[in-house]
DNA sequence: TTGTACGCGTTATCAT
DNA sequence: ATGATAACGCGTACAA
């Protein structure tokens, strides 16, 4: 019942441990008569690598770390596992660190990670990050990486994002299409890439549409709950009133649909809701609210098929580059009703 | 740049490494002199242990294993968020495997975390698994290993579970209490211990207020998805038809609540939902559905503290226990209103 | 008080 | 085709 190792085998079978090391990975150097022997015996036995070992060696863990703001938040939760899918059948395990939107505690996971010899990282920047030097270090040191969703331009590696500039131009669109002039923006950090991009889309929107940007309408919010009041508050004081609001986070989205419903504001006549959100939240605010779906599952996917990609062919260079995944909008009831009355 | 180690150190100050790693752990037979000498090097030189060779030498990992169904539900990485924080600030680091309801999967993470050498195991059963021998050995070997939620009863370790039966009877107390009598409900699979607990409770309220239990109301689901309008449209064609319906999980309340609007029956003057949620998703169905709130964090917390306990034998030989977080009642207007009805 | 030698499980290198 | 040995980084019995 305890754990098999080389040596056992070796004993067992009078042979050396180097040998059954090589008959086990299946040299081509071995007596196919020993080979076959060994590996019933290891079969039998359920013999298994310890990985340990094999990391302090120095060839591979196996493990790839995932740092992320948070886990438990609907878009990394799902992110983690797509993620987790295509490492399991690949045979990597996953280490998850969580940096709660803390630089300081991004760059101690960067070092733990590193001390855990992981074979490469995922990372999701927190929103206090803006030096990325720790990450500059790791990729000095040739270590696999991937960035996903909040991602820095600073880093030339392999990205893999949301397709945020197409979504936010749809939802608003969709939003002025539906008869909205005035269309505020709830958003997140300023300097953040995802928020930049969205920012975007909603810009070129209006301005196709022949609707001045109107810097008033646009609020920046942090990571800190129940902030979405007081910036919908700030909105309802301006006269006119915003038509419209189109969020940049599925909190914010929420937040700005309790906000309303408490100052007694009717959705939709009054007012209109798209907000950035992933699949499952999309799914529960149905009906009430529109929704630009971000594909969390399969920006993980993706993000975890480049870094092994990245992992196992570290001798080829591959050049970084930007995957970006596309994000739909779905259409719900509450702009489905606008859009007639302002037809 | 590159990491630092003992023998870096060793080497630099014309010290054996046996020295240097006294030196560091503060051993009590080391020269003051040396002692700080080698301290203050090694702070400048930021030297870190390396937790792979730490392990292999077969002291501790300083990594606890999770073992969860699924990461991408609500529930649970609300738990693992809530275990992470505790194993962070303890300086443990989280190493997470899903099963994916599938017992043969569990099986082999749990050979994958023995592999890993983590220092204890956190495990919430796969739905798939009645069969707990492959948890059994690891009790033998002495693996510190705490169960929560989905706990088996076979297994003589600490378990952290939410108060699923007083969870389950206040719901149907209310619900009895706001007039309903044929109340439904859907459940996850028969053989699980929170199903069972749950349903404990459900029949629990229905004795004390008189009203006979019906084989007949209460379904059995899998994880499946979509598995909802099936099992509502059986219970619509029962006559008399249900008044309520009380469900096991936060999916089965969304998927009950979705039935229900497809077949067009209104909520909740025909019918009523109670659903086994978590602070999130109560969140988002507000003001639609009364829930029973689950703690996910504090269970995750929870758990992650005793099991370090555990490991750190901080209490020689504790008796293995189990400890209830109590699960509340949030009711919401979709019940008020029921109750008013009936008054 | 400090140094030497060994072992944890594995693979790579150099014999044989 | 196979075996002996060193090495990865660390802690610790044992020696000095």
């Amino acid at each position: 019942m305890e754990n098999v190792t080389i040596k056992d085998i070796a004993r067992a079978l009078n042979l050396s441990t180097s040998t059954v090391s090589r008959a086990l990975r299946g040299s081509y150097e071995i007596n196919p008569e020993t080979k076959r022997l060994v590996m019933e015996y290891a079969e039998k036995l359920n013999y298994r690598p310890n990985p340990i070992a094999l990391s302090l060696k120095g060839s591979s863990s196996r493990a790839i770390g995932v740092i992320v703001p948070q886990i438990a938040n609907y878009f990394f939760s799902q992110a983690i596992n797509g993620i987790e899918a295509i490492a399991y059948n690949r045979g990597y395990h996953v280490i998850i660190f969580q940096t709660h939107e803390s630089y300081e505690r991004e760059v101690a996971n960067v070092q733990q990670a590193m001390a855990r010899k992981v074979d490469g990282l995922l990372i999701s920047l927190s929103s206090e990050t803006s030096d990325v030097n720790h990450l500059q270090d790791l990729l000095q040191r040739n270590l696999p990486l991937v960035q996903f969703d909040r991602v820095s331009e600073e880093l030339n590696t392999t990205k893999v994002v949301a397709d945020n500039y197409a979504g936010a131009f749809a939802a608003t669109e969709h939003l002025i299409k539906s008869g909205r002039r005035r269309i505020a923006h709830l958003t997140i950090p300023r300097w953040m890439s995802i928020t930049q991009e969205r920012l975007a889309g909603y810009r070129a929107a209006l301005e196709q549409y022949g609707i001045p940007f109107d810097e008033n309408l646009v609020r920046y919010g942090t990571f800190g709950p129940d902030e979405a009041l007081g910036m919908v508050d700030e909105l309802l004081a301006q006269s006119p009133r915003p038509d419209a609001i189109f969020t940049a986070s599925d909190r914010l989205a929420l937040g700005a649909l309790a906000a309303l419903r408490q100052r007694h504001i009717s959705i939709p006549d009054e007012m209109s809701i798209i907000g950035f959100t992933n699949l499952n939240v999309a799914d529960l605010l149905s009906p009430s609210l529109s929704t630009v779906v971000q594909p969390a599952q399969e920006i993980g996917q993706a993000a975890a098929e480049r870094l092994i990609e990245l992992i196992e062919r570290k001798h080829r260079a591959m050049p970084p580059n930007t995957v970006v995944i596309p994000s739909h909008l779905e259409v719900r009831e509450s702009t489905r009703v606008a859009s007639s009355t302002a037809s």
